[in-house]
DNA sequence: TTAATAAATCAATATATTTTGATTAAAGGA
DNA sequence: TCCTTTAATCAAAATATATTGATTTATTAA
């Protein structure tokens, strides 16, 4: 994981940061994990499937995609840490679904095609 | 530069991708730039600057910022193939802008506040 | 119980991205 | 011309991310 870096690229000695630089870089900070997480076409295709499928387990996916268990959900649970995806267990099955909210909250009307279920 | 990868984990040996898998396959690649160049602290504060100095070239923004001009040309340049800022160059000094109507057709109307100028 | 299935995690490797400092190229001024 | 400034680029090193196959944990079914 990327550690929290300053605003500005050196070490301030003499004064500490404002509050409203801490928190423009705490913002930063939550946009970049997010971006992160979208920035991959795997990871792209998988929440375009999630929408389709409104909810699916891990095995169900791994066939749709045709990627490796291991590998499946390793990219689920980057998701799932920016919040962009939830979970819900049943038993020994893990169903994930795409936290439409936080997608509306993120990304433009324009990409709803591929990231919103009920949409074009 | 990442390659480009089929939907589908393996080669398809009998039947060739579809128009609307190509299609889609295209958009993915086109947002998975988008995001990456996103995906990252230091480009998203560049952003933010860029907005409020409305224009700036690499010497003043590297004050700004406190990054050295090399380091700051790098992430310039990722913005810049991602289509996120435009680039004028007059004499030795080359001005960047926010392309405001392509962070428009991405972001959400939300994440003005962070990279759209004359907003909140 | 035992065996089978689902999915998370781990360690090793492979790949990609970022940083650094130096060099280069182009433009402008003395 | 020669010196300075601006910014792009380069190669090497550092860091981060992704992939792989194996292992582990938990649950269920036989």
């Amino acid at each position: 994981m990327k550690q929290f870096i300053p605003l500005t690229d050196v070490t301030r000695t003499k004064n500490a940061a404002s509050i409203e630089e801490i928190s423009l870089q705490s913002k930063l900070e939550s946009y970049e994990a997010k971006f992160k997480a979208l920035a991959d076409q795997k990871r792209l295709y998988i929440l375009h499937l999630l929408v389709q499928q409104n909810s699916s387990c891990v095995c169900d996916l791994s066939e749709l995609i045709d990627m490796p268990q291991s590998k499946l959900s390793y990219h689920l649970k980057i998701l799932l840490e920016a919040g962009l995806i939830t979970k819900e267990t049943k038993g020994t099955w893990s169903y994930y679904q795409v936290n439409t909210e936080e997608i509306n909250h993120l990304l433009s009307p324009e990409l709803c095609c591929l990231f919103r279920p009920s949409c074009c």
